[in-house]
DNA sequence: GCGTCTGCTGTTAGCGCTCACAGCCCGGGC
DNA sequence: GCCCGGGCTGTGAGCGCTAACAGCAGACGC
């Protein structure tokens, strides 16, 4: 109760009401050692009584550190994105790292950088980069920081990377396909500046090209059911058993599509979805799609990070592979079940 | 090009080569008057040339303001507080705010209680609130944190809160389906812990009230698509010709049960979501719901909070009324339509 | 006995800024 | 001539901490 109402206590406020020199307050903060125990003592008891809480403003100031790492991520609330953050901040949190967040929805590039600096006057120690752009991916890596930055990206680019597989992933969805006995399989890309729209449209394109099958140029949306609706109204009477989806969204949105044109699905038509939105198990009918570990991929940026940040080894972290769930949105195709 | 690659340039530094003093720079930097012009331009070349940053550190120490914000969120990545705190970061890094983030996934207090700590060791100078639990919320507002703190909470508990109003749009929902002529209106409603179900069933219950029928006592499910699910599976035999569905995921796992038992929607039953996810517009059928404005809501919690750090006179906010969008879920019941 | 080492504690000097205040110069009033 | 005031600039102190080093015991070896 010896509180001044003043101002907040400091360091030698402490070392008055424990009959220590501030140095040793210090010592007993940082968990150094060559205190008495007893002394140690003294001082909690008196950081607790006045209430005391180091200023991080002359830590960092001193110590050239501010713990804190700075983390971008560009577009709407996503379920991906937005489950990555989640995922990097309870990571980060747990090793006493603040996160400064700086969220920019419309990803152009002079908001991009101007976030970026934003963070740098902040002087975050590290960068984290959630975005799956191209352009803004491509951009951030050529900005001289000056400090650790991983990003999110499955291309390699970035030096530091994290990633979750979508090329592997899109190859287990079209070869799910084709197990089927599906032929004519044709792709709903997200867009073109995504690097996970890429690298899925590769794996589809890959996985045809060894088959012997062809190819015809995907279609492309932009992430939205909307979108994905949009897509299938081109399609009409388009010659294809299957759609592999580039994610749950368009999927949902395609489906919508499919219905009002009396094409059922997977009678008619089978739909490989991506992402495993929480949604995806309810829709009509239940969607087939690739569970993304968004969870695990944000706990790996906080890895890869403290590796960086402490100047560890830091091995490779081989990327996440997605993993196939089967629901009711694929079938045999009927061309086969009725020559039965 | 005349860089040190030693260490980051100081204002000593910058002032050296302007040829002024340490203290002339620190008025360019602020912006304050008495500078000639000439002065504050070669000043202004200098600290390009080093590539001068000012430090935040030293400049919090003085001046004890550290402009930054700490913002708790708490639970998944839901759609409604993903975009809340996304509209957030964006305003108040317009106002040149730096926002440190603290995402409690699994909200216990003690979590909750810790990244508020960990928040007040950063001397944030405010807390903003994002949770619809209403024992974190409690919990938050009953710490002494001697900082301002902005909640999103529609029930007045906070002294300074933001909301959208969901008792309103609760009623919007249940008079739109009482003016499609229904009568046996059920309601399944979000987890018992969240103010906003708490205000969406008050809602349902006073208009049922109002209107004297009987509302039996609402499903209560965990605002997921399964839980939805399941309560659909209770309901099997159940008499009633429409529900007002806490939210639209819920009413997708709701729909998907009564698909499955040949319950059709609309011409069964009626259907009233909230939320208005991108999801909405495409489900089977396309879903009647309540749209709530969360990036205006994520700007006011900005607009309220530079209010307090100002100390200005901020009138109060009057809560979002969310917005009924009609679509294909919801009809006239079956039993009129017999009758005529 | 002395020197030395080890465990603990204190002293001093900054870190890079802003704030308060002390100048300086020049124009204008008397 | 003088003084006064306002525009501009510089000087010194100090924000609250850590790093580096200095000191001061007591234990121990010889």
């Amino acid at each position: 109760m010896a509180e001044k109402p003043g101002r907040p206590a400091t360091i030698f406020d402490v070392a008055r009401l424990a009959g220590v020199s501030h140095q040793t307050v210090s010592r007993v903060l940082n968990d150094l050692p060559n205190v008495r125990a007893s002394t140690k003592q003294r001082v909690e008891l008196a950081i607790k009584q006045l209430r005391y809480v180091p200023s991080p403003a002359a830590r960092a100031l001193v110590t050239r550190r501010t713990r804190t790492i700075g983390a971008i991520a560009t577009g709407g609330p996503d379920y991906g994105p937005s489950s990555t953050m989640l995922g990097f901040n309870e990571a980060a949190r747990a090793q006493r790292y603040a996160v400064s967040m700086a969220n920019v929805v419309e990803s152009d590039l002079a908001s991009v950088r101007e976030a970026v600096e934003l963070l740098l006057r902040q002087n975050v120690e590290a960068l984290v980069l959630i975005t799956e752009r191209v352009g803004v991916l491509d951009a951030v890596l050529r900005i001289e920081t000056g400090i650790p930055l991983v990003a999110v990206d499955p291309t390699g680019r970035a030096e530091h990377a994290v990633a979750i597989d979508q090329y592997q992933g899109a190859r287990i969805a079209v070869e799910h396909l084709l197990s089927l006995g599906h032929r004519k399989i044709l792709h709903l890309a997200g867009p073109l500046d995504s690097v996970d729209a890429g690298e899925r449209a590769r794996g589809w394109r890959d996985v045809m090209a060894a088959s012997g099958l062809a190819a015809v140029e995907p279609l492309v949306g932009d992430w939205s059911p909307d979108s994905g609706f949009r897509a299938g109204e081109t399609l009409s009477a388009a010659d294809f058993s299957a759609v592999f989806v580039a994610n749950d969204q368009m999927a949902l949105g395609l489906m919508h599509s499919l219905r009002a044109h009396g094409r059922r699905v997977p009678d008619e038509v089978s739909l490989v979805g991506f992402d495993d939105i929480p949604e995806a198990a309810h829709l009509a009918p239940p969607l087939t799609t690739l569970r993304q570990d968004f969870a695990t991929l944000g706990r790996q940026i906080m890895d890869s990070l403290a590796e960086l940040l402490s100047g560890e080894a830091g091995d490779e972290r081989a990327p996440i592979i997605p993993q196939l769930v089967v629901r009711a949105s694929t079938g045999v195709p009927t061309v086969n079940r009725v020559s039965v």
